[in-house]
DNA sequence: GTCTATAATACGATAGAC
DNA sequence: GTCTATCGTATTATAGAC
C-alpha cells in the first residue's frame, strides 16, 4: 500500500477528511464545516479547491478511493496463495479495520451511493466507477487464476456484493461475524471453481469435468 | 405480504413515507418537512406522534421494515420450493423493486445503518436489531431445511450479506446483475448444503458423507 | 387534540479583506 | 491567492392559535 497519511497539501487533506467522515456518517450526514475542520483546513478552502462545493467534493473523495482500493485489491492477489486467500484476505482486513475504529470506517463508497444515488447522477456515476474500478481488479486476479471472462466477471460481482453487504451487517452488529461468516462461503465458491480451472488447465480437453456429479 | 398501502392513520403514513425516503436518499439526507409532505400531513403531526423527533421516527420506521421484510423472508421459505429457491425469490424480488423504481428503492435498514451507526446508539441498535429479524427468518428457514443451527446462522449471515451488497452494486450501477450474479453463487452454496442435509437424514449414520472429497 | 407560525440553529455557498 | 465574515436558505424543534 500507498502511503496515505504522508503530510501534503490541503487538497488531498480534505479528501483525506471527507473520505473518513463519508465513511463514518455518509455523504448526507457530513457537513462542509466538519469536513473543513478535520482536515485542518479554513472554511474558505473548501470552495478554493472544490470550485462547485460538496458535490465536486463527494466526486473527487469516491474516485480517489476507488482507485486507492482497487490498488488494495490488486495487491492482495499478487501477494496471496490463490484468488481464494487473496479474497479472503481482503476480507480479513476490512474486519480488522472494523474493529479498530470501533465500527465506525465503513465503506466510503456505499455510504455515498445510498445517500446521493437517487438524488445526484454525477455522484452515482461516480460510486458506479469506482464499483467497477474494484470489480475489474478482482475479475483480473480471478482470470489469473484461470477463470474465463464471464465467469470472472460474474464471481467477482458475487464477491463484491458480498464483502459490501457484510460490512453493512457487521457495522450494525459491531462484530466481526458477518465478513468472517461470509469469507468463508465465499471463500468455498472460489476454491471449488480454482480446483476446476487448475484441472481444466492440466487437463484441456476435458472441458466437462469441472461439472459437479 | 399483510396490505402496506391500506388508507391509515397519519402515524402509518408518517412510518411509511419516512421508509420510502430512507430508502431513496438515507437517514440524513431526508428532511421531516419532505417526511410530511410525502405523508401528506401537516409540519406538527411528525412531533404529535414522535415527540423525540427525527431520531425517534427513524427507530420507529427501521423497527417496522424489520418485521415487514422479516415477514417476507418467512413466507418465502414456507411458499418455495426448498431453501435455495426461497432464497433466490428474494433476490430476483428485489431485483424487481429496483427496476421498477429506476433503482431508487434500497434497503431503509442500510441506509440507517451507514448513515447513523456511529452517531446514534439509538438508530445503530434498531438496525441491528431489523437485520437480527432478517437473520433469525432465514436461519429459521433453512434449519427447517436440516441445517444444524450453527450452520444456519453462518449461511444467514452470508446470505443477507450477499444481497444486502448486492443491493448497494445494483443501485450504483442502475443494473440488476449484481443481485442476479450473487443469486446464482448464493444458491449454489445452499443448494450443495441442502443435498447434504438430505443425504444426513436418509443416512444418520454417515455424518461424514457431507465432506467433500 | 390538530395544525400553523415561528424560533434557533446549521447548512452550503459567496464576497470581500488581507 | 488564502482565509474570514457573512448571506440566504433549510433544518430541527417549539410554541401557541384554533
Amino acid at each position: 500500500m500507498k502511503d496515505r497519511a504522508a503530510s501534503i497539501g490541503t487538497k488531498e487533506r480534505l479528501l483525506r477528511a471527507g473520505e473518513q467522515l463519508f465513511r463514518t456518517r455518509g455523504y448526507a450526514g457530513a457537513s462542509l464545516k466538519q469536513l473543513t475542520q478535520a482536515a485542518g483546513a479554513p472554511w474558505g478552502s473548501a470552495y478554493h479547491f472544490f470550485p462547485d462545493g460538496k458535490e465536486q467534493l463527494g466526486v473527487e473523495v469516491v474516485r480517489q478511493a476507488g482507485d486507492f482500493y482497487g490498488d488494495g485489491w490488486r495487491e492482495s492477489f499478487d501477494r496471496a496463495d490463490g484468488p481464494g486467500d487473496a479474497i479472503e484476505r481482503v476480507f480479513r482486513a476490512e474486519a480488522r479495520i472494523l474493529e479498530a475504529s470501533d465500527y465506525r470506517n465503513g465503506c466510503p463508497v456505499a455510504s455515498v451511493t445510498l445517500d446521493t444515488a437517487s438524488t445526484s447522477e454525477a455522484l452515482r456515476s461516480a460510486c458506479a466507477s469506482a464499483f467497477e474500478v474494484w470489480l475489474r481488479a478482482i475479475e483480473g486476479g480471478l482470470r489469473k487464476a484461470g477463470a474465463s471472462d464471464g465467469e470472472a466477471t460474474a464471481l467477482a460481482g458475487f464477491v463484491l456484493s458480498a464483502i459490501e453487504g457484510a460490512i453493512v451487517l457487521s457495522r450494525a452488529a459491531k462484530s466481526p461475524a458477518p465478513l468472517l461468516q461470509s469469507a468463508a462461503f465465499v471463500r468455498e465458491v472460489v476454491d471449488r471453481r480454482a480446483e476446476d480451472w487448475r484441472a481444466a488447465r492440466a487437463n484441456p480437453v476435458q472441458t466437462e469435468s469441472s461439472e459437479r456429479g
